[in-house]
DNA sequence: TTGTACGCGTTATCAA
DNA sequence: TTGATAACGCGTACAA
C-alpha cells in the first residue's frame, strides 16, 4: 500500500491525472459531480501532493531560510527564539517551510544562502541582527535573492529599499525614562553597551532625549555607564551609578537590568516596584519581577514573513497586516511596549531569621549590603 | 544568464548530460581528461545540482524535521537552543537540511510529521522532550517514520528499540551530591519538580542515592522540597531547606538554583564557592557563577543526527561516534559533567561604602544579609 | 568510456 | 469540461 500519487489516483478513478490536479489547484474548472468524486477519493486515500514534485514543476520551493546563530547570551537570546517560533508559525500558515542553516560570519551566511538558492532549496531568506555597515542586504540584493530583514538598515537608509522591520528602541527607552520621571525619580541613569552605531546607540538615545528634555540635564553622560553585556557587569554599573547619585535606571539589556536589580533590591526606600527598566523582556526578567521593554518580535516576524512570501507568490492583496509607521519603501518601525512589573514574591525571611534570629525582617530589606 | 543545469552545461561542453552527472556522482567512470574539463566548467559556472530535482529522482529529500516548542522557560530553554544548533550543524555536515515546524501538542506533532512525510518533504525527524507514556515513538514507529529521540523511552524500555540518546541525569546529581559531601557538607538538600515519572524523578534519584549511601540518611525526603520550576520558587525552597538545617543544595534546574543562589549568597561562612549545584548549565548560571551540571547536548545531537541519516543513507560504516553506555538496541545514555564555578566577580564595593561609608568591604563578604 | 532513453510526480498548454 | 502531451532537472539502466 504505497502512498497514492496523482496518476495512481486518476487511474483508480478512471479520470486523467490532470483532472485530479485541477480539483486541487483549479476546482472551478471541474464539473461539480466529478470534483466531489475526486475530492472524496483524495480524502479517503489521504493523498497529499509531493512537495518536491511541486517545487520542481513550479520552480518554487516554498521554503525560506534562516540562519541559526551560535547559542547566544541565552538571557537575551530568548528574543531570537520568539522570533524564530513565530516565523515558523507564519510560514506554515502560508504553506511554506523554514529551513535552518549555520554560518560562522556574515560572509559565510551570504555564501550559504547563495548555495541554498542555487540548489533550488529556498525561495527567500530572513536576516536578523543587522548591523551598521552590514554587507548582507547589498550583496543579497545584487545577487537577486529575496530577503526580509529583522533590523533596520543602520546607516544606509537612503539606499536601502529592501523589506525590513525593526523595533523602535529609542521610543522604548524614551517611554521607560519618562515613566520613571513621572514616578518622581529625578536622576535616571543608563547602563549601555560599548559605544558604537546601531541598536545600543538607538536605545541610549531615547534615554538621553528625555533626560535632556524633562530633567534639563546638559550632559547625560554623567549618569551613563557603558560595559560589555552581562549580569555581573550590570551589578557593577548599577553600583557605580548609585555612587554617582542616580536613583533609577534604564538598561540596554535585561542582563544589565538583572544585575542592577540585584543591587537595587536591597535599598530600603523601595517597596515592590524597582526603578529599573530592562530591555527585551526576557524570561528571567519575568521570573524575578523586573520591568522591561517588550519588543513586538512576533509582529515583526509575522510582518516579514507575510510580506516576503506574498511578494514571492504575487498574492499582494492583503493589506490587513499590522504596519506601524512605514518608513521608506518597505521598512517598518514597530513600537515596543513598556512592561511594568512588581517584584516577584521575595524569598521568605527564614534565612534572615536564621542568620540573625532577632533580625529586622519586617523592613522589607533582603540581602542588604552590610559592612559590619 | 540563468543558472546552469546539467543539460546546459553538457551542451556547452559538447558532452552528454550523463557525463556531467557522472563527474559528480561517479567520477571514476569518466576519462580523466574529460573529467577535468567538466570539473573546471562546473567550478567556473558555479553549477550546483538542484536539490529538488535530486530529491524527486532519488526519492529522498535529505531533510529532517524538528518541532519547535513555544518559547519555553528561556532560562532552561537554552538547552534546546544548543541542541538545535548542533543538529543543524551536524545535518549540514552530512549534506542534509533541517526544517522546523510547530505543534500545539504531541498529537498535532504526529500529524504534522505524517504530513511532512506524505508530502516527501522529509526523510526523518527528531523528537525531543520525551515523557513517560509518550505516544510519539510508538505511533511514528507504526507509521514507519524514521526518527531519533533526544530523551529515553521513559517506562517502556522493554518494547522500545528505537534510536534515542539521553543524558544520565541520575549520574549527574550523584556526582554533584558526592562532590558536596566530599567538600564537607553533611546536610545536602534537594529542590525538585513536582512528583512524577521522568526527568525530574531521575535527577532526584541520584541525589537520594548518595544521601542514603554516604550520609546514612533513611528518609532523604526531609531535605527535599518540591515545587514548580522557577527562580522565585527556588528562593523559597532554599529558604525552607535552610530552615530545616541543610547546608548545601542540589537542584533539578538552574532556575531553582538561581533562586537558591540568591538566598545562600548572603551566608557568611562561604567564600567564593556556593554549595549549590544546578542543572543544565544555563547561560544565566555561567553569568552569575553558579555551579551546574552540563548536559552533553552537543554530543547527543551529533550522535542522533549521525545515526539517523547514516541509517537512511545506508552509510553505516562509521563507528567512530561517541557512544556512551549503549543500552538496548539503539539507545545511548550520555554522562553529564559537573561544572564547578566560583562566584562571578561581585558588584564593586562602591554600593557598600555608600550604604555604610565605613563598611568592612575587605572581608570578602558581599551583599551579606544584615539585620542591624 | 560515453551517449540514449526513461521515469520521478507535478503543473501548464493545448486540443478535443 | 476533460484528456493527451510536454516539460521541470536529475539519476540510472542499458546500449553503443
Amino acid at each position: 500500500m504505497s502512498r497514492p500519487t496523482l496518476v495512481s489516483l486518476a487511474r483508480e478513478l478512471g479520470v486523467s491525472r490532470q483532472t485530479v490536479s485541477n480539483v486541487l489547484n483549479a476546482p472551478h474548472l471541474v464539473r461539480p459531480s466529478t470534483r466531489q468524486r475526486v475530492q472524496e477519493a483524495i480524502e479517503r486515500s489521504g493523498y497529499r501532493p509531493s512537495a518536491v514534485a511541486q517545487a520542481l514543476r513550479r520552480k518554487k520551493s516554498s521554503t525560506i531560510a534562516m540562519r541559526m546563530y551560535p547559542t547566544s547570551d541565552g538571557i537575551n537570546g530568548a528574543v531570537m527564539d520568539r522570533f524564530l517560533h513565530r516565523v515558523v508559525e507564519q510560514a506554515e500558515s502560508m504553506g511554506h517551510r523554514v529551513v535552518l542553516f549555520t554560518a560562522a560570519d556574515d560572509r559565510a551566511e551570504i555564501g550559504a544562502l547563495r548555495d541554498l538558492i542555487d540548489r533550488d532549496s529556498i525561495d527567500a531568506c530572513l536576516l536578523t541582527s543587522t548591523t551598521a555597515g552590514d554587507p548582507r542586504p547589498a550583496e543579497l540584493g545584487a545577487a537577486g535573492i529575496a530577503f526580509g530583514a529583522f533590523g533596520r538598515p543602520w546607516g544606509e537608509e537612503d539606499t536601502a529599499s529592501h523589506l525590513w522591520a525593526d523595533v523602535d528602541g529609542r521610543a522604548g527607552t524614551r517611554a521607560a525614562t519618562e515613566h520613571l520621571i513621572d514616578r518622581g525619580y529625578r536622576r535616571v541613569g543608563f547602563i549601555g553597551w560599548p559605544d558604537g552605531p546601531g541598536v545600543g546607540q538607538d536605545r541610549l538615545q531615547g534615554w538621553a532625549d528625555i533626560v535632556r528634555e524633562r530633567l534639563g540635564v546638559d550632559d547625560p553622560d554623567e549618569w551613563l555607564v557603558r560595559s560589555d553585556d552581562g549580569i555581573v557587569q550590570g551589578s557593577a554599573a548599577a553600583t557605580e551609578l548609585l555612587r554617582r547619585g542616580c536613583d533609577a535606571l534604564v538598561c540596554t539589556s535585561d542582563s544589565f537590568a538583572t544585575g542592577a536589580f540585584d543591587v537595587f533590591r536591597g535599598r530600603p526606600d523601595l517597596d515592590g516596584v524597582l526603578p529599573i527598566i530592562g530591555f527585551d523582556d526576557t524570561p528571567v526578567a519575568r521570573a524575578i519581577g523586573l520591568s522591561s521593554i517588550t519588543q513586538p518580535v512576533e509582529a515583526a516576524a509575522t510582518l516579514l514573513v507575510h510580506r516576503l512570501v506574498a511578494r514571492a507568490t504575487g498574492d499582494d492583496g492583503d493589506t490587513s497586516m499590522p504596519t506601524c509607521r512605514p518608513v521608506g519603501s518597505d521598512g517598518h518601525l514597530l513600537a515596543p511596549v513598556l512592561q511594568l512589573r512588581a517584584l516577584a514574591a521575595a524569598p521568605a525571611p527564614a534565612l534572615l531569621s536564621r542568620a540573625r534570629p532577632d533580625g529586622d525582617v519586617g523592613s522589607g530589606r533582603l540581602l542588604e549590603p552590610t559592612g559590619g
